[in-house]
DNA sequence: AATCTATTTAGATAAACTTCTAAATAGATA
DNA sequence: TATCTATTTAGAAGTTTATCTAAATAGATT
C-alpha cells in the first residue's frame, strides 16, 4: 500500500480538523461530532476514511467508539515528503 | 492561506508522479506529458493545480514552459505534519 | 424483554474532480 | 506574413466525493 489513501484522507478540511482535535487525546465519535455542524453519519464517514488511511485507530468501550491518532503513519508521510525538500543534496558538498 | 490546496494537490497520483519526475530537475510541460498516457490538456490541468498549490513554479523560454519543484512549500507541509508525530512530547521527560 | 444511547450503513443528491476534444494563444521559423 | 510547435483554455461527459435522511446494529439500562 502507498501514500495515496493517506494523502487523500489529509486532503479534506473536516478530516484535518478531526486530527487536530485528536491531538489532545482519545475521543468518542460523538464527542468529535459535537465540534462540527454536521450529522453523525457524515462524521462517521470521515472517521472511516481516516481509519482506512490508518491515520487513526479505534477502540471500543461500552457502546462508545474511541478514536486516536496513529502517529506512525504521519512519520511515513513525512519521510516521503522529505525527498522533495530543500536539503536533499546536502551531502554533495 | 493554508495547507488545504497543497494537500489537495498531493492527493492525486498523477500529480505525485509529476513531482517525482521533477526531482531530477526542470522539465517542459511537453516532456512531462510524454511520461503519461494522457492528453497535453490534462497534463496542463494537473500542472496548474501544482502551480496553484505552489508545489512547483514555472519559467518560460522561447515557446516552452519549464516546471520545477518548489522545495520550500514541502518544508511547510512537513512542519504541519510534525505536530501529529510520535516525538511531540519529547521534552516532557 | 423493551427501550434508550451511540454509532454505522444504505441510498440519494449535489458539488467537485478528472479527463477528453476542439479551439485559442503565443512564440519561432520559413 | 504564413505557418509550425508548445501549451493553455473552454466546454462537455463520466466519476468520485461529501453530505443528508432514514434505517440498522449493538451495547446499556429499566
Amino acid at each position: 500500500m502507498g501514500y495515496g489513501e493517506t494523502l487523500k484522507a489529509l486532503a479534506d478540511p473536516v478530516r484535518r480538523e478531526i486530527l487536530v482535535l485528536l491531538k489532545s487525546g482519545k475521543m468518542t465519535a460523538g464527542e468529535i461530532g459535537r465540534h462540527f455542524n454536521m450529522t453523525g453519519a457524515t462524521i462517521s464517514y470521515h472517521l472511516s476514511m481516516l481509519k482506512n488511511a490508518e491515520l487513526v485507530f479505534e477502540s471500543k468501550y461500552k457502546n462508545f467508539v474511541y478514536y486516536e491518532i496513529n502517529a506512525s503513519v504521519f512519520e511515513e508521510i513525512i519521510l516521503w515528503l522529505t525527498q522533495f525538500g530543500e536539503n536533499k543534496n546536502e551531502n554533495e558538498k
